[in-house]
DNA sequence: ATCAGTTAGTAAGCCTAACTAACTATTTGC
DNA sequence: GCAAATAGTTAGTTAGGCTTACTAACTGAT
């Protein structure tokens, strides 16, 4: 097979596959009280740390009126904590509180025991293979 | 490492992989006129065969008043048709329309041309433990 | 020192897409 | 032949996208 061709049918089967994993996991979110958007920008703070509302919107690749309306339902809830910025006046840091690491890793650790359901019929070689193979597109 | 660990492990790589795979090919969507929905429900019709909404709805695992906009949509663009379901007068089918399917075909190329951007950087070897894989996890 | 232009964030309004509850039409089972 | 179950729709709400338009604050050039 040409390599163009190859790379194709791989792309197809990345595609095929994330849509099912997605899936799988999003199951899980129902039972958060978090919507997917709150759950997602929630993550970006607990694993990457305190940020602007402007890095949170290009991290979630959303505009920041958008980015604006998740951050205040997160506030509500008692998920965030909002700091002035010291360096910019203009700028708010948004932070994660305890209830929310809490929440988040209560959703995160219920997407994960769905998705290695998924992975329940995979042999130990199988599981070496896709986490070596995932690596390496990752990396 | 014991094995449950190891499956967690791979788990978390493969839901990271997976948001990562996704969030590039949904980039592609923005240009289509159909929504994330209708795209979703156009390519099981497409792909998997004409069926009613209940079907479709059980498919995308939404509640059915949501697939009735959603096919009600689809079809005010011309995207499928509806026919009397013979055995079951409660019952419609629905169908992909030719217009249906040249979009359909059209986004998903979309897709998988952002999709193969991914794996530019990806060798032979990585494109086939890759590709052998995934087949093995959707097998 | 001021004033023009840029940048960060928010507000308002609109759209899609998800939900539940309640309704209609039809089929099925006793 | 009628009660119960089933398929689908309608009505109303909520979350989360977008664009447009605005205020506040920063930057840089007179």
């Amino acid at each position: 097979m040409a390599p163009s061709n190859r790379r194709r049918k791989v792309a197809d089967r990345l595609h095929s596959a994330a849509i099912y994993v997605l899936r799988q996991a999003r199951a899980a979110d129902r039972k958060s009280p978090l919507g997917p958007a709150q759950l997602s920008a929630l993550s970006v703070l607990v694993y990457g740390g305190s940020r602007t509302p402007g890095e949170l919107a290009d991290a979630e690749q959303v505009t920041p009126p958008t980015m604006t309306r998740v951050v205040g339902a997160l506030r509500r809830g008692g998920y965030v904590r909002l700091r002035s910025c010291p360096s910019d006046a203009r700028s708010t840091i948004v932070e994660a509180s305890r209830k929310g690491i809490a929440a988040l890793q209560k959703a995160r650790a219920a997407r994960l025991d769905l998705i290695e359901e998924l992975l329940a019929g995979s042999s130990e070689a199988d599981l070496t293979r896709l986490g070596d193979a995932i690596e390496a597109l990752l990396a």
